[in-house]
DNA sequence: CGGGTGCTTGATACCGATCAACCCACGTGG
DNA sequence: CCACGTGGGTTGATCGGTATCAAGCACCCG
């Protein structure tokens, strides 16, 4: 557990499939993997806490990690669930260098690393690498407004058919899926209790959702988006 | 109304000492300076729709500008209010291009413009603006973070409390303050409807904050910390 | 079989939205 | 000077949605 290792051949391929690598130029590439490296973590690790100086800026290659907050009597709210091909931790590269959430893995994971000192200063030289980092800050700004403005705006069930809606093929009216994860997770991620999702999801079976653990199955996407 | 002129020599200083400056070459700023327009709009004016082609970004030099969505009720919530020195659309220079929010002033406003087709040119070609916009993106983001969590975890006397406290001078145990707008703006901002925020300042009466019109006193810091 | 975990279901409590009435400060016009 | 309207804010009554607590269920694995 905990190994930290310099990327193998399997990994690196991973690595450069990313959003970070963007497109980038064949040695800011290399120096991108120079400072970077691969951690395999059991579930439920802690990859840093809230108030932490920021060490590294990290992308998950495996696996789902959890950024949340605590309120003063411990209970936890996610703002945010990362998984494969997801970045987090780009803005602290400008910012104050502090972590202001705490982040675990949710899942066994691999994460691949790099070390914040040496992103920045890659990040002030690279053209190619800083417009990267700010589509990713963008992409991320953008979907946290969104979050905002579900959690105000929607229900329980309107959530959850959100959600499901955005995993759904375009032009397709029945289609079925597989969560990626625990409920008890993508609850937090909705920003709803498990039991509210547990709930939500019965109160879909009006228009046509069924369940069978992680496996959702939509017959009339139609009457969905009219939720 | 909508004036749409050059900077004249006071806006030039207000537009120089924003965030959005940063620390720019002479002829950086000079460019930045030619990109710009400034207008004068009257309150309730709508900027762009969620859904248009994204022109400008934006600073606001004087006034209130709200951000908001709607759902297909027709019911709209704030997802952040910028006031002076505040810049937004950034997010859409390396985005897709399109407004994902409304924009509309609450009150009569100064706004600064600047044209996203330039600014994205010079957003390629120049570090030191590209670590200013990094910057911007990093701050807004993390305060969206920082609302989801709140609204997550705090009840509408705590947000209240939070917001009063943000004001608060350091190392003080007394004070008053001015709310820069009306209390529905701010009941829009904490992700209230209007009666929640006032029923929340008159519960927060019991750890000695009373409020007068637009003036907000607070008795004893400590005692509001607790809530 | 026993025990754990994740999920569901039920009962209850609480919070905040909503609707309606009212208040107050202000401005306007007779 | 007063009648009136208007807009922002407060207050009260009610309703709905979700959290919370507790119990039960399904499945997996030793």
């Amino acid at each position: 557990m905990n190994k930290d290792i310099k990327p193998g051949i399997k990994d690196l391929n991973a690595l450069t499939g990313l959003h970070f690598f963007g497109e980038l130029a064949e040695d800011t590439s290399m120096q991108l993997l120079q400072s970077a490296s691969i951690v395999n973590l059991p579930a439920r690790s802690m990859l840093f806490r809230n108030g932490d100086t920021a060490s590294h800026v990290y992308c998950v290659l495996s696996g789902y990690v959890r950024l949340y907050l605590l309120n003063k009597d411990g209970r936890e709210a996610d703002i945010r669930i990362c998984g494969p091909g997801d970045t987090f931790n780009e803005c602290l590269i400008f910012g104050d260098g502090i972590c202001h959430y705490n982040a675990q893995t949710a899942e066994s994971a691999t994460i691949a690393r790099f070390d914040m000192v040496r992103i920045r200063a890659l990040a002030e030289h690279d053209r190619d690498f800083s417009r990267t980092i700010m589509k990713s800050l963008s992409r991320n700004f953008l979907g946290a407004l969104d979050c905002i403005a579900n959690d105000r705006l929607q229900t329980a069930p309107q959530r959850v058919a959100h959600y499901i809606l955005d995993q759904c093929p375009r032009e397709s009216d029945a289609f079925s899926l597989r969560l990626p994860y625990q409920k008890s997770l993508l609850a937090g991620k909705l920003g709803l209790a498990p039991e509210a999702l547990s709930r939500a999801f019965s109160s879909l079976r009006a228009v046509g959702v069924t369940v069978h653990g992680r496996i959702v199955q939509v017959s009339d996407v139609n009457a969905l988006k009219q939720i």
